[in-house]
DNA sequence: TATGAATGAGGATTCATTCAT
DNA sequence: CATGAATGAATCCTCATTCAT
């Protein structure tokens, strides 16, 4: 291995070590509790040497954002790849998503923080690994229509993109109204989603 | 007009030039770029002045939410009047919702402010303005229930929330990846929202 | 009555309302605690008017300065005029400024206000109200020295400024360290002040 | 000397910089008339550098405090061993605190900062270097008992506190009484202070 | 006289970013 | 490469006092 590359590989290692850091800062402090100060605290580098791996703080929640989106990625691939029906791919996708966010809160705000506002940067890494994620949404969208199972109503294309929306959109909604929903309506988070799903069904197929 | 009545007034309109001028400046800054400064120098008053109008910047903000669910609620309400089928009611108000992001984007925000974040102070006024609307659109479902026509899967309760969930993140989809959508997907919004609509036809009818 | 006096009379009434509102409103919220826009709530008053009969927050502080030590004044010739002996009046005149702190913890804080600081600004009246209380100890201090029972290394006048000076300075340990005192220390208030007595009857007698 | 070292005397020197900047701000506007503004402006440092060594203005005043403090105690402790009798010791720490003030104004005032006032966070060492104090003029006053020196009817706990009390009240007295005490009574501040220790001696011994 | 709206100088604190060493 | 001290703009909020009506 020449010179450059353990260099470049330390480098890495280096970036890494300072994206732990600032995921650990995140989940104590929630994503609007993220410092440099902290992350130098946590990595125990110097608040300047952040700067030689990342150009800014926003870069460092860009690159977690497309992280989590990978993340999210290959859960999606999972359940891609098991046998069940099109149609049935596509409700899994949308209930992978709220378990994605139930087991990794963090991850699932990261990945929103992109969805759901525009303070970060439009970068081509963002746009791939969100395009990533449509592709393959879209692939089994055109599946089921090609089985004759999707509504014929409902254009790959454009399904695609809602079935994303409206499941960012549920799982929102969970997050913050969920002790109203849960305290004031009692209603259980599990037949909430069961409806959802049950919506899903009904509102996808032939 | 009495004297007092006039003050009154006078001290109302004072109030409303300040939130006109909060609007003014989350209009070019954006929700986060809101600060009292911003607002003095908008209105052409001293800090300390926007004070005696109002407690804290907190308080404008949550005024403005509050505003804005109302105005959103009036929409809603002409829907409901409408002579529509309860099932098509609640179509309407999905879409209702996206219209009133293209007219009052600014507004979509601010209702979107108390729905997906906990910034803001749960105050009475606050959870009455957001309770109104669940209240209304529960009613619809329960019409919807009661003439057969809503999938009797859903529950009614349960399809209110989600139906509020899915609209604020279809819109949530547009207003971010609007551009994208539009330039790399050659999706027209307009289409895009028919299809969401014809989704939710499906999904929510028997 | 002429108009004149009727108005000056009137004029004095709003001057003692404020007074009163100002006290109430340091009784609530402490000697810092005074804000002008306070003592306006509290008259009923606006703002402005305040600035009518006083022309700073400092004079009214004064005023109540000046009051309070007139209280206290009037508590000490109740002193002067009982028939214990001088000497023991002296004591005497110290347990009372211990008592009038603890039935009027605000008089004594006042009065303090202007012993223990430089804020205030010297007034005639402020100069008048501390210099009554000097003469009228000053007598008794005298009467000591004649009648033999002071100790003749002490001249009155000294005594007079010296008695002053530790009565105060013990209250102020009292209030401050009260709690350290009692909790910490274990010593009961009324023991800590009769010790304090027996060392002042020492200190005094020939 | 190792880099370490020298990099923690660099940031000690800082931090002493900044002390010294706030106790001449502090000499020229008053305790009350420290800011953090004036502090930056005196050490030529930004506002947000004084935060890279302090937590907070209130730590600042804390620490000159304690320290007011700690020189004091010094002072006390060279009484403690000249060889004069405990009696004697115990009068010359009530001077030794008047010297203090001619000496030291400022450290005096920080000293009474938290003798006398509830605007100082109670903290551990806060109160050591107040204990430290209590704790030597006890020893004293005990060894003035022991040998029978001390008036039997003080207990020398309660002496102790009450020493403390009344010498910071003549300090008080002379502070803001000085300038009347002197033109207006002709009193000559050293005389006065003889008086009150002729005074002291005679309350203190048997 | 009375009002009370308006002022604006302060004041404390935070934090992303820079730069000399 | 690494450091971490220094920066300083930003931000919210307070309150005695003034002044036009």
């Amino acid at each position: 291995m020449s010179t450059i590359t353990r260099k470049q590989k330390e480098k890495e290692n280096r970036r890494d070590d300072i994206l732990k850091a600032a995921e650990k800062v995140m989940q104590a402090n929630g994503l609007h509790g993220l410092s440099i100060d902290l992350i130098a605290t946590e990595t125990q580098l110097a608040k300047g040497t952040i700067y030689l791996y990342f150009k800014s703080k926003e870069e460092i929640l860009s690159i977690l954002s497309v992280k989590s989106r990978n993340k999210l990625y290959n859960e999606f691939l999972k359940v891609n790849k098991s046998d069940n029906s099109p149609l049935e791919k596509l409700k899994l996708i949308s209930k992978t998503n709220y378990l994605f966010y139930k087991k990794y809160p963090l991850y699932h705000d990261l990945v929103s923080l992109y969805e759901a506002s525009t303070s970060l940067i439009e970068s081509e890494e963002m746009y791939v690994s969100s395009d990533k994620i449509s592709k393959l949404v879209l692939g089994i969208a055109h599946e089921a229509q090609n089985n004759g199972t999707l509504n014929p109503n409902l254009n790959p294309l454009h399904i695609t993109m809602i079935l994303w929306g409206i499941s960012v959109g549920v799982v929102q909604l969970i997050k913050v109204k969920g002790l109203i929903i849960k305290e004031k309506m009692e209603i259980e988070e599990q037949e909430l989603l069961n409806t959802f799903l049950n919506f899903l069904d009904n509102g996808l197929k032939k």
